[in-house]
DNA sequence: TTATTAAATAACAATAATTATTAATTTGGA
DNA sequence: TCCAAATTAATAATTATTGTTATTTAATAA
């Protein structure tokens, strides 16, 4: 786990104890939960942390590139705090977002490139179906 | 251009003005228009319909496996027609959403599949970048 | 063609996610 | 310790979407 309050520092940006909360719990979780859970999540230890906080943090970090934005279709954004390159998988019956570590699967446009008319800069890969837990049923 | 009234005939459902308004307008843009913008476009020819008309129409044939929705991260959805699978571009610089049709991209999932604890029914891909039109500047 | 009925629509209210505003607080440095 | 700028909490506002309901309409059969 990275040292937050160190990467803030270096860059010259201020630490707080919400910005390293929202960091922390974000490195601890697979998850990827949306700003609501987080906030949630946080409540019992930051009592008097408010959602709007959350949301800026988490904006934030985006800029920052210290964490990843996600939207999986729900009508709402998750956060991963790993900013590897690396696909999801959504199960649409659990709804259990995960990642995928495949090198296999990385950078599949890059490959292409030179072929497409479009300079890529990112790509996202989410993979819907069934988790392992819910096709046992 | 599939008839959307005969579609929508053989499966035993209504065929309204509005249904046939929306279907059409999807058919002929390739700009994956969000639910507002479909509103506005069909405004001026179909001035009775309203925007949750759109929503829900959008919702049926989304169901019905007649458009597809997409999500690039901008807080709202937006549909396409062209329910074949396909990779998306997003152009960082101008917001246009673009569609990519090359076989070497189809079902990569699909190829790994044995190797995923994961049962993939559906993948979606979506590249980030410039487009042609804003590299040149 | 008209009457019937179930489905669809328009109008509008309500909700949910996110962003904006602003006064008060806190951080990091002098 | 004090100060200035950045950050936060509280809350209002906004935006996208969904829910409700009375009215209208499409499809069918008399």
């Amino acid at each position: 786990m990275k040292e937050i309050a160190q990467i803030l520092r270096e860059k010259g940006l201020k630490v707080t104890p919400q910005r390293i909360a929202v960091y922390n719990m974000l490195c601890n979780t697979t998850e990827h939960p949306d700003a609501e859970t987080i906030y949630k999540t946080l409540e019992p230890t930051n009592p008097t942390m408010s959602l709007a906080t959350v949301y800026k943090t988490l904006d934030f970090f985006k800029q920052l590139g210290l964490v990843q934005e996600l939207n999986v279709g729900e009508g709402r954004s998750r956060y991963d705090a790993d900013v590897d390159w690396h696909p999801h998988t959504v199960c649409t019956c659990c709804g259990q977002v995960g990642d995928l570590h495949m090198e296999a699967l990385k950078n599949v446009s890059q490959k292409l490139a030179p072929e497409l008319d479009f300079d890529v800069e990112m790509e996202q890969l989410i993979l819907y179906g069934k988790c392992s837990e819910c096709r046992q049923k």
